[in-house]
DNA sequence: ATGAAAGCGCTAACAA
DNA sequence: TTGTTAGCGCTTTCAT
């Protein structure tokens, strides 16, 4: 019941070599002989050795592990973009730490620290804050940063974002072009960067179109389902509620469907609805939603070579890669006012 | 532009003591002196001195790190379990790797032997098979293991699950007293834990009530979307198709939801329906699903505890919990022939 | 209460 | 091609 672990040297002393050459087996150095690679090989099979990666990192200063820093792996929009880090991980022998920051911004320089100490190779992050961001800390000591979902601003690092301003003045003029004008909105704080872009669109499209900015109609929050709740059910009470709402981002749609819901009212006859993210319950709320729906895993995916490459050669210029989210268009924003 | 890593040694350097008080200071041993022990502080500060987690690692023979091997993150039932054993994780110090298996026993070795290689102080496991369980290497290897909402035979760990054959029994045995015969069920193979378990409360729910078991109406493959759209699309072709079905996951359910739509039925009035795991859209769905929710947070929180405590003191008993989900009866079900 | 020294398991110079 | 040796950063005896 005692484990006793086998160790470089157990091998080295069961195929009479010595550990230097049993380490050059392992990694695959095309300098052993036939003969020695044969016995080291044995030997290790016969006693089950496992290599101590610890070890090996305390010795080779860098492991084969990468920190992921997301908010919350609860929220849908995260899931996908966590499945397609580890599965890129996976691809390229590489571990993942998974840390879920909660919008919270000590616990995110909590995991920072824990990450540089752990000397991990990289970390992908999707910054909870864009100015004046934490990660600095991981640059400072060499650690490799992509962020991802969100930007960081004034600090030199890989990015994979989607075009939120572009996509969110698409959904907005759709919802103008069907005749909407009294249009709010429900987002996050400006702390955060999808939340400042959409919310840019937003307003954009509304002075691009003639239409006043009513700021009983913008709502920011934080970007969970409570809130979206209490934003959509409090506009709804106004003397002039709005007649259509745009959602940035999964979570506020769903607690805004709760407060249309105990409203009794129906989309879109009553109130019209474009959001971003995909709900993947979306097919089955009649009628289907309009909504943004963001390629999470493509964001997850190549945010995670980005780092990869940048792990294997730290020279390379940075990138910023920008990615459009698919615009459904679909029957929760007519106007039935309309013909 | 290069980043210095400042260690021990310089610490102890500008405090003017030995790496050796320098370490007694941080593991906060109480046999350093004020003066002392506030030289040291200063300089940790000064110099922004961080640990280096994988030396301590190499040397105290364990790390502060667990390991999570899931089937796939994207799985909704797993999500919640997963944030569990994170936040359960975070609360007493520890990280996380997060792995997904895919149901898949090669994979899942590969990840063991990485456990094993890392020197994981423990490891969550949700494993693939029941039997023959290749979490025996970590046992060999002296690592805690914990095998959560599904359970590993012959090998003595600790587990925590669902009594997935009441629950199961209670759901078939609802669609009976609702005045059904025809009862299909769509399930997982039965190397599955949780697959077996829900056939055989299907079963003995049948023949507990005089019903025959018809081999037409018994579907087990990969318990993903696409099986339970295939298999219940098979079904509704039949002579004799089944008058209600019995889904035991999400999964299934989602893909079986698709067959029913697209064959244009309605439920419950043509087919009726109960199912295993919440579908967080279940309540937008009209009319709401007859489902067992599962209690996933709650498996991966007390999982969690349980490795935690063990990797405190691996003498204590093994122990098995088994939780019970909470049926929630609504419209899926109802039986259009009764009154 | 503090320091000196050894060693966790591995890899990489350097020698042979 | 292989072995010897040193050392990554830390903790922990054992002295003092």
């Amino acid at each position: 019941m005692v484990p006793l672990p086998v160790t470089i040297t157990d091998v080295a002393r069961e195929a009479n070599v010595s550990r230097a050459t049993v380490s050059r087996v392992i990694s695959r150095k095309p300098i052993t002989s036939e003969d020695v690679t044969g016995r080291v090989l044995a030997a290790i099979e016969k006693l089950g050795y496992q290599p101590n990666l610890v070890a090996r990192s305390l010795r080779v200063q860098q492991s084969k592990i990468i920190g992921l820093i997301i908010s919350d792996i609860q929220n849908p929009f995260y899931t996908g973009l966590v499945r397609a880090v580890e599965d890129t991980a996976y691809k390229n022998n590489f571990l993942v730490f998974l840390c879920n920051s909660d919008e919270d911004i000590e616990k995110e320089i909590l995991y920072l620290k824990l990450m540089i100490a752990e000397k991990v190779a990289g970390v992908v992050i999707t910054p909870t804050q864009e100015r004046n961001n934490p990660s600095r800390m991981l640059l400072e000591a060499g650690v490799p940063v992509v962020a991802v979902d969100r930007s960081i601003k004034d600090l030199d690092v890989d990015s994979v974002v989607v075009d939120n301003y572009k996509v969110a003045y698409e959904l907005v003029e759709h919802l103008i072009q069907d005749g909407h004008r009294q249009i709010a909105i429900v987002s996050g704080p400006s702390t955060i960067t999808t939340s400042r872009e959409r919310l840019e669109g937003y307003t954009q499209a509304l002075s691009d179109h003639g239409l006043a900015v009513n700021p009983l109609f913008i709502r920011q929050g934080l970007p969970k389902e409570e809130f979206g709740y209490r934003a959509v059910r409090d506009m709804l009470e106004l003397e002039q509620p709005p007649a259509a709402l745009f959602l940035v981002n999964n979570l506020l749609t769903l607690g805004a469907l709760r407060a249309i819901r105990e409203k009794g009212l129906r989309i879109p006859d009553d109130i019209a609805l474009v959001a971003f993210d995909d709900i993947n319950w979306t097919s089955f709320v009649s009628p289907p939603l309009t909504v943004a729906v963001q390629p999470t895993y493509e964001l997850g995916r190549r945010a995670t070579e980005l780092l990869i490459n940048r792990i294997n050669d730290p020279s390379i210029a940075i990138e910023r890669q920008v990615i459009s989210a698919s615009v459904f268009i679909q029957k929760s924003c007519a106007n039935h006012l309309l013909p």
